[in-house]
DNA sequence: CTTGACCCTGGAATCTATTCCAGACCTTAT
DNA sequence: ATAAGGTCTGGAATAGATTCCAGGGTCAAG
């Protein structure tokens, strides 16, 4: 059967294939609270209404976009109760575009970087034995390379190390 | 006193200073196995030598390559005791690189759709009287967003979930 | 001697989304 | 009934670099 208990719901299961993605992430979706808890069937089986599937896929691309689970969670509990976070949306969405145009810039310096380190690895090892050492890595250490670090987004600013208090 | 020790050699908070970065992440690198292990003076503090500065930068240009510590610690293993893992190094650079491309390619695709959706927002929340609900997030569901994911490096492919065994 | 500023250790926490786990129940087809 | 397969739960694991923690030495100046 497709449908689940013959009403329109559907079980976990089916709402996962549905959308894409586990029953696992399912559940963490309604444990994060940006999937509202459905109702329960006289088993304890969730019963998912058919919208559930559009909520799925918002989240989906809200976080492909840049949201995060928590962020989102704030947005939707608010507008679940009937209130209209559209601001605040608005607001975490432009820091997003924000975040990623810088991102873009850093990542594609790191790539004209890592370009040319390639070509100058690729001449430096063509000139040396087999078996020889072309000290590839030593060569970074001279390189004028930006900043930019890429993993993500990493809390700019120098090394904290919080100060002792014992 | 600047230089600990009387001796030319460095030690942790120095070193820290000197590269950049906290203490912490020094004994952390020790850890890893990316940066050797120094001597120790008589109290047991460690004694950097100057070079490790270099060593430490060197590190650290290699991560914002993309390069992780394990392989940097596999990598310079092998170095550090005279073998030439730069056929290994190129390998894996190139794969940074690949990596990196396609990652550009991504968050453009990402920017570019946020960007636009940002525009839709601004407009249909201006004509959206305060404090009423524009519906923003639900206008995502019917966009077309690329499949591309954004964080990092994500395992493609379809959602898992192993079967259970017992 | 006391204070303040470093240093030491090993292990735990952080962040985030997702997955994995074990033990146990429900349902349906055979 | 019995096995297969879906579902339930809460907590732990994953990845990676960095940070935090507590408890305890070391050292120079006041």
């Amino acid at each position: 059967m497709g449908d689940a208990s013959k009403n329109g719901f559907l079980r976990a299961g089916e709402l996962a294939r549905l959308s894409g993605v586990s029953t696992d992430t399912l559940r963490h979706y309604e444990r994060k609270g940006v999937l509202p808890k459905p109702g329960r069937s006289r088993n304890r089986y969730r019963q998912y209404p058919p919208e559930a599937a559009k909520r799925v896929l918002m989240i989906q691309r809200a976080l492909a976009i840049g949201f995060t689970l928590d962020e989102l969670a704030g947005i939707l509990n608010v507008r679940d109760n009937g209130g209209s976070p559209c601001g605040r949306v608005l607001e975490i969405a432009a820091a997003k575009l924000a975040a990623l145009e810088q991102r873009i810039v850093e990542t594609i310096a790191l790539r004209d970087e890592l370009s040319s380190i390639l070509d100058d690895w690729d001449a430096k090892l063509s000139s040396t034995q087999p078996g020889g050492r072309a000290a590839l890595l030593e060569s970074l250490t001279g390189r004028n390379l930006s900043k930019a670090r890429d993993p993500q987004f990493q809390k700019s600013g120098k090394p904290r190390q919080k100060h002792r208090r014992s």
